[in-house]
DNA sequence: CCTAGATCTTCCAGTGACAGGAAGGTCAAG
DNA sequence: CTTGACCTTCCTGTCACTGGAAGATCTAGG
């Protein structure tokens, strides 16, 4: 099948596809057009891609992931090491928001979003310190 | 002061400062030899945008705060909606990962992680289909 | 047979926010 | 006078694409 079915069917943009054979994700045969022909194990393999790219895992995670999925031999230890690591990067990054979260909330919710200038973001970003725009008397 | 000495004061690396002054966000005057030399100003600046993007601001947003906080006649509103808005980039950030972190949390959680094949996470990423290593009869 | 439009191809550039490193100028200490 | 720390600019690379140009190919309709 084109590319265009490909894409359809695997979710992903046909842009991608394309780049992912560039990285050697997948390696489509060529009709006699040039065009790239996709069997159904290259649709498989975009599936396949197009959900571990929704749930996070980078391109290398990917292609290690899709290395073990085609190895007959792999254990799920190998899939689970991936996956837990990818885990720990997912919890450090929601820790990271939530306490960006949790800052910005309070600034937000002190801040009166009136058209007074008076405002405790900007006086938190500027440390505390004196502002240019601030009359001292 | 120079460089070295804005970057330590700041907490901000030379390179990122340097890149900064590239793209207009600060304008540190030049000493005879060619350094850059900071005033406090600058060092205020630089502060600032430290602990903003420590929030997570982009730098776009980074420029538009900048601006409100050297405006004396900004209205505090005008800095809060830039705010909200980021707050809602973050909440919809988290809400993202948080999925992410649910659905791969479970995969890994049924994984038993043992030296054989089997593993419920390629089987997810798989779509549920077939896979190739697998020999069905 | 011809044409219009959809689809395909490759290649180049840009994104965000820097980081790394090369090549070279400047400065302070011994 | 030399060593080493610091500064300068410039170029490249990161990650995972996305957009667009220029051109080939296919498909349907007249």
């Amino acid at each position: 099948m084109n590319i265009g079915n490909a894409a359809e069917r695997s979710g992903l943009p046909a842009k991608t596809i394309r780049y992912y054979e560039d990285i050697g994700l997948v390696r489509p045969h060529r009709s006699a057009n040039g065009y790239r022909d996709f069997g159904d194990a290259d649709l498989h393999k975009l599936v396949f891609l197009a959900r571990a790219r929704s749930l996070g895992f980078t391109i290398e995670d990917c292609r290690a992931l899709l290395a073990l999925y085609e190895d007959r031999r792999r254990t799920s230890a190998d899939v689970k090491r991936v996956a837990e690591e990818h885990l720990a990067r997912i919890d450090r990054k929601l820790a990271e928001l939530d306490s960006m979260r949790q800052a910005l909330g309070q600034l937000v919710e002190r801040c009166h979003g009136d058209d007074r200038p008076e405002c405790p973001i900007i006086d938190d970003l500027a440390g505390g310190g004196p502002e240019p725009g601030t009359r001292l008397a």
